[in-house]
DNA sequence: TTTAACATTTCACCTATGTTAAAAAACAGA
DNA sequence: TCTGTTTTTTAACATAGGTGAAATGTTAAA
């Protein structure tokens, strides 16, 4: 849930920028990035919804992040680190993204100053969403985790499946449904 | 707990940075950063060790984050958006730091692109260190998160209190001391 | 329109962690 | 070393959220 603001960076660039990516698009329940692979591609959503999402040691499914228009989203540490990602990434609706991959991303970094620092603003946005997350998590109950992503993220409500939700919630469906039931 | 890897800076860069910084001490106890205000510096913690912290709804004392030697620490999101800051930051050693504050490190990113790209890298590091915590909150039980983190950072079972590991694992200090009972 | 697959809710019971309070242990200053 | 203060442990009880299973609701293909 990173919403990019295009304000910071120059038009020269957005341009280098829109010509270097490509449109891509996937179909509801697609995988968009596979678990174990390295993830190659960043993805700027422009239509639908996508989520990223890995599995427990019991192997349940738990979704790590959502992202829809407007917003990146890529399996981060493998993007970055250039590693096998224990995220994959899957469309939950029919989406179109525009991908850029990392070695395209490293080329305009060294050509573009001014990109390397919008790098820097955009992860700088991205760490302060994370650890606003954390602190959810570590102070808040799965009810307040609840009702503030659906403040900050209505439409995730409609959009989203009820485990999925759950699952960046870090609470069981059948948790979230009782909440759900609790406060209706 | 982010470590810095300054390989990734030139020689000249690092110079410069070690010119704009200046060496400050702390006590044992002393506050380092004030929560409500904006937090100007960024620190290199040479000796000693300092954690950032918060009040919860109910009042009660959360630690956020830890770093001992080699670690930077800061009011992330006050120091890079410039707005007051929920966090404090304070030494639970005697402490020694570099610090540089906002200005500085602004105007050496402007002057040195090769910086500009080491504080994207630091950014993402720290990012995804956050992104590791969050994970932790949402899928492991408590026992879990506090033998991971006892066991990537053992010296803070000696240097901090209960109730700061227990803050920072998102559980109360009793919980932890029960935990630490079933398992030693 | 029926049916099969999938998603959500409900329920009974269980467990990890929280709460409150007190005892024990460790520490710091005189 | 003694003493007051702080930190940690222990214990009894409360509760949020997990577990497993079944019931109900929804969707979409045939």
């Amino acid at each position: 849930m990173i919403k990019i603001d295009k304000s910071l960076i120059n038009n020269e660039v957005l341009h280098a920028l829109s010509i270097k990516s490509k449109k891509v698009t996937f179909q509801r329940n697609e995988i968009v990035a596979e678990a174990g692979k390295t993830c190659n591609y960043i993805f700027f959503v422009r239509k639908g919804l996508l989520r990223s999402f890995y599995y427990d040691r019991k192997g349940k499914d738990v979704t790590n992040w959502f992202a829809s228009e407007e917003m990146i989203i890529t399996a981060a540490q493998s993007f970055f680190k250039r590693e096998p990602s224990f995220l994959g990434i899957e469309a939950i609706e029919d989406t179109v993204v525009r991908a850029i991959s990392y070695e395209q991303l490293e080329e305009m970094f060294q050509e573009y100053h001014s990109l390397e620092r919008f790098g820097r603003l955009v992860m700088t946005e991205i760490m302060m969403a994370v650890g606003k997350k954390a602190i959810y998590l570590q102070v808040k109950s799965a009810e307040e985790r609840y009702h503030e992503l659906i403040k900050t993220y209505p439409d995730i409500f409609y959009r989203a499946k009820l485990g999925h939700i759950a699952g960046y919630l870090g609470i069981t469906q059948q948790s979230l449904s009782r909440i759900r039931a609790n406060t209706t």
